[in-house]
DNA sequence: CTTTTGACTTGACACTGTCAAGCGGTCTGG
DNA sequence: CCAGACCGCTTGACAGTGTCAAGTCAAAAG
């Protein structure tokens, strides 16, 4: 109880550094000192620095999947609205949380990708953005290519929108919405 | 001249180090040491680490737009051979230099966005897929649509395959590649 | 009541980036 | 010709990081 009670603690402690101060202001002993424990207290309930990032991630994507799925209930249950939804909810959470949506998306490698936690809410999040896109017939020869084509877009652009890579291609006010690019792919439905 | 050369000789270092040991090897320390100078010496030619950094990208954006010209050059003349060959080796660079690519799209924001030469050298990245994307139509109303789109869809192909994310939506084999899913979006030339 | 277990602390270590001071050449101004 | 300034670089220190070993201390177990 006390050890779960700690090990959530500091996962939260966590995702608020991240929040308020960002990627690199995550540290071990900056979570254990916003809990009041002692520098060493996390390895007790964590496998190092990287086990701690592990269960931050694993927690984030359960908030990435929540917002994403408040977006799509909140769309109309058309299949181009599901998918949409889900896209807006993805870019949403990025904007919202971009220290965390950047370490969840870090390919630094620091993390223990075999953690089950880390499995079931990373494949929840997956769960959802294959099930928008699954009444959509693939756009090539590939199953899943549908899934992968939409994925690759609305991460790449909030993946570029926060890097502000994109202001060079912003001639013109604001780029294209994750929705109107979507639209303009004229996604084909299963008959 | 001899602060030239060990301006170069650093970022060419750290460039080695992020090829052979990964992006958490990338240290101020590991590339003096590496280059055979104190610890003290890069500070005499980068504002700090994120200067050396930004040098490191700045260099990086220029052999990412080399790769990427050269996989343009052996395509076919056409639209869509040229884009492709231009998305290939966007999908080229990030394999051949996964550490390098992350750091160069790291949006942790330690990087210069002030400084000439990395102005300069991502500009020309970007103006060979904005070339790239010129012929065709927006796919919609927004005049830069069409490339904000491709370079969506290739960078965020690019990162999620990097990070091994796309693994869990591959049940069968390897995913889409970036030509076929460029084949699927069918886009239209300029009249 | 004693023992043992486990959560947590304390203290140390190597490593990081950054800063101040100093050294030793080279170039300049007289 | 040659003192003095300058500049590239070194040395040494500092705070901060992750990690490990040893110790503390309360609660559970015998």
């Amino acid at each position: 109880m006390t050890q779960d009670t700690l090990r959530t603690r500091l996962i939260t402690a966590g995702l608020e550094i991240l929040q308020e101060n960002g990627l690199n202001a995550l540290t071990l002993r900056a979570c254990a000192a916003r809990v009041g424990v002692s520098h060493a207290a996390p390895a007790h309930h964590f496998s190092g620095l990287s086990g701690l990032i592990t269960g931050i991630i694993a927690k984030g994507f359960t908030q990435f999947a929540d917002t994403m799925e408040e977006d799509r209930k909140a769309a109309p249950p058309t299949p181009l609205g599901q998918v949409t939804g889900i896209c807006t909810g993805y870019m949403r959470f990025s904007k919202e949380h971009p220290a965390l949506f950047a370490l969840m998306f870090n390919t630094s490698g620091e993390i223990d990708k075999t953690d089950p936690e880390f499995a079931a809410t990373s494949a929840r999040a997956y769960g959802l953005l294959h099930d928008a896109c699954a009444p959509y017939l693939p756009v090539t020869e590939h199953p899943n290519a549908t899934e992968v084509l939409v994925w690759s877009l609305v991460h790449g652009l909030a993946t570029l929108q926060l890097g502000e890579s994109l202001k060079v291609a912003e001639d013109n006010g604001n780029p294209p919405t994750i929705e109107e690019l979507l639209n303009g792919l004229s996604l084909k439905v299963h008959p």
